[in-house]
RNA sequence: GACCCCAUCGUCUAGUGGUUAGGACAGUGGCCUCUCACGUCACCAACGGCGGUUCGAAUCCGCCUGGGGUCGCCA
C-alpha cells in the first residue's frame, strides 16, 4: 500500500443553515483525517450565483468551530485560515483552463443550444417516460459553425461527453462495487453559461487540486460518481477512495428536511441541546463501534471510528434517544455547571430577581433532558398556575380533598409562626407538626406541594417550593389552597 | 417510467452458515422515594415474502414486495 497522507474534506453549499445531516457528513470526513493523521479541509461550493446567502459562509465556518470540526489548511485570513472559496477560485480562471483541455482532448464540447430547447428536449422525454438525455446536437458541430457562434457571442455551455457503450464502475469503501452503463449518462454541463463551473465539475477538479484521498459524501452523488471517474481518467488523474454515506431521514419515507424544522443545529442547540451530546449522537446515525458504547468523545471518536462500520441504509432521526443521550451529559455535570447552563432558559421562565434555586437545582437538574425542559418545570414560580382541588388526590399518598384541607389548615398558622424559612428546616418543621397533629406526614408534605406549586409535578419536595418562593408568598398560597379546598 | 442503491424489535443497531437472534432508546410493570423524576429490576418487541444452495440459513443466490436516490446551466 502506498502511504499517501490522508486528506479529506467537508465541501458544503452556503444554505444558510447547517443541517444535521451535513454536519453528520462533516464530522465523518473529519475523523478519518484525524484517525489517520490526515489533514481536513472546508471548502465552499458556491457556484450557484442565484442562490448566495448572507452570511451563510461565516454560519458554516462559526458551526464547524464551535464543534471542534476544525479545518487544518485554506487561504490565510489575518493569522487563521480561512475556508476554500470556489467563487474566489473560478475568478482565477481555474475550472475554465480545465474544462477547455478536456474539449481539446476530446472529452468535452461546447453547447449553444437554448433552455427553451432544453426544456423541449425534457419535456418530450418525460411523455415518453423516458430519462431526459441531451440528444448531442452541438458534438457535431464543425469547427467553422462553432467559431461563427463564438463570435457572434451565442451563449455556450461546456458539456462532458459521456461513452456510448461499455459500462463504468467504480468501488465504494461503504456500499461496494457500483456499475453504470455509460449509455445511460447524459452529457453534464461542466461550465455554466455565466462561465461558473457546475458542482459536477468544480467539485472533481478541486478534489484533485486539493490532493483529496477521502472523498465523504451523501449517497445522492453514488450514482453520478461513475462520471465523475471519467473526468479523472480524462485528465489521468489518480482516483479518491470514495465514501458515501446514507441520509438522515425524518421516517420511512421523508430526509430529514428543513422544512421540517428540527433539522438544523442552531435548533437543537436553541432548545438547550448540547453540542457534544448532538455530535455524538449523529456519529451513532450510520455508524457503530462494533460493540455496546454509545457514549463518545470527539476523541473516543477518532480511536473508534472505522469506515468499514459505516452502515449502507438511511437512518431515521429519533429525538427521543437524542434527548436521552443529551439527558447523560447533563446529569455527568456538576449541579453548578448544570445551572450556568441552565440559566438562561430559568431566566425565559422566572422573572422575580430573588429566587435561589439551588434549593430545587438537584431536581431540576435530574429530570431535564434539554435545558429548555426547565421552563414547564418552573412555571409556578412567578406566579402560582390555576387548579382544581382534584389535585388534591392522591392515592399512593393516601390524600383526598377532605384530608389535604385539614392538613392546610394545621400548616398555615404553624409555619406563619415559623421564621426560619430554610428547606431543611422547614422539613423538620413539617415533621415535627406531623407528630404534633397526629396527621400523616405523607399527606402534609404533598397538601404543602401541591398548594404551593399548584402543579402535579414539581422539581423539589413541598418543604424546598416553600423556600424558593418565601414565606410571605407560600402563605398566601397555602390561604389560597384551603379555600380551593373548601368550595 | 428508466437507471442505481437499501431491507434484523416502533427507532438506532450487533450479527458475515450452527446464537435461547445480543445491546441501547422508547413503551409497560415492580422496587426505591417528602409527589413526579432520577436510580434500579423485570417485561414487551425483529430477521418483509417466496423459491433455491446447504446436513444446517438473519447470514449465500434468484425473484417478488416495500423503501430510498438519480434523471437541473442546484449542490
Amino acid at each position: 500500500m502506498n502511504e499517501k497522507r490522508v486528506r479529506t474534506r467537508f465541501a458544503p453549499s452556503p444554505t444558510g443553515y447547517m443541517h444535521v445531516g451535513n454536519l453528520r457528513t462533516a464530522l465523518y470526513a473529519w475523523l478519518i483525517a484525524r484517525k489517520y493523521n490526515g489533514t481536513f479541509v472546508l471548502r465552499i461550493e458556491d457556484t450557484d450565483q442565484e442562490r448566495k446567502v448572507e452570511g451563510a459562509v461565516d454560519l458554516i465556518y462559526r458551526t464547524l468551530a464551535e464543534t471542534g470540526l476544525t479545518h487544518d489548511e485554506g487561504p490565510d485570513i489575518g493569522g487563521d485560515f480561512g475556508p476554500y472559496v470556489q467563487s474566489e477560485r473560478m475568478a482565477a480562471g481555474i475550472y475554465m483552463k480545465y474544462a477547455e483541455e478536456l474539449i481539446e482532448k476530446g472529452f468535452a464540447y461546447r453547447c449553444f443550444c437554448t433552455k427553451e430547447r432544453l426544456d423541449e428536449l425534457h419535456k418530450e422525454c418525460e411523455e415518453h417516460h423516458l430519462q431526459t438525455k441531451y440528444d448531442r446536437k452541438c458534438l457535431n458541430l464543425t469547427k467553422e459553425e462553432i467559431q461563427k457562434n463564438l463570435d457572434a457571442g451565442v451563449p455556450y455551455v461546456i458539456r462532458q461527453k459521456m461513452p456510448d457503450t461499455g459500462v463504468t464502475g467504480f468501488h465504494d469503501e461503504v456500499y461496494g462495487d457500483i456499475e453504470v452503463e455509460n449509455s445511460t449518462m447524459d452529457d453534464l454541463i461542466l461550465i455554466k453559461s455565466d462561465g461558473y463551473p457546475t458542482y459536477n465539475f468544480a467539485n472533481v477538479i478541486d478534489d484533485h487540486l486539493m490532493g483529496i484521498t477521502h472523498v465523504v459524501r451523501g449517497s445522492e452523488y453514488l450514482i453520478s460518481t461513475p462520471k465523475y471517474n471519467l473526468l479523472y481518467d480524462a485528465f489521468g488523474w489518480e482516483k479518491p477512495v470514495y465514501v458515501h454515506v446514507s441520509p438522515v431521514m425524518r421516517d420511512a419515507q421523508r430526509k430529514l428536511s428543513k422544512r421540517d424544522g428540527d433539522a438544523s443545529y442552531a435548533d437543537f442547540i436553541n432548545k438547550g441541546c448540547l453540542k457534544e451530546a448532538l455530535l455524538n449522537y449523529i456519529a451513532l446515525l450510520g455508524w457503530n463501534p462494533g460493540d455496546d458504547r454509545e457514549k463518545f468523545t470527539l476523541s473516543e471518536l477518532v480511536e473508534a471510528f472505522d469506515i468499514s462500520r459505516i452502515n449502507k441504509s438511511p437512518a431515521i432521526f429519533d429525538e427521543a434517544k437524542l434527548r436521552w443521550l443529551n439527558s447523560e451529559y447533563i446529569r455527568e455535570m456538576s449541579q453548578e455547571e448544570f445551572l450556568k447552563n441552565a440559566m438562561p432558559f430559568i431566566k425565559k421562565a422566572v422573572k422575580r430577581e430573588d429566587v435561589n434555586f439551588d434549593v430545587i437545582a438537584a431536581g431540576l437538574h435530574k429530570r431535564t433532558e434539554y435545558f429548555s425542559d426547565v421552563i414547564p418545570q418552573l412555571d409556578f414560580v412567578d406566579e402560582l398556575p390555576e387548579y382544581t382541588k382534584e389535585l388534591y388526590i392522591s392515592k399512593k399518598m393516601k390524600t383526598d380533598p377532605e384530608n389535604s384541607l385539614q392538613a392546610l389548615k394545621v400548616l398555615k398558622p404553624e409555619l406563619e409562626a415559623f421564621d426560619e424559612w430554610e428547606h431543611e428546616k422547614l422539613y423538620y418543621k413539617v415533621l415535627d407538626i406531623a407528630e404534633k397533629s397526629g396527621i400523616n406526614k405523607k399527606v402534609l408534605l404533598w397538601s404543602l406541594r401541591v398548594a404551593l406549586s399548584g402543579k402535579e409535578l414539581t422539581p423539589g419536595g413541598g418543604t424546598d417550593i416553600a423556600a424558593i418562593i418565601g414565606k410571605a408568598e407560600s402563605l398566601k398560597r397555602l390561604e389560597k389552597g384551603i379555600e380551593i379546598l373548601s368550595a
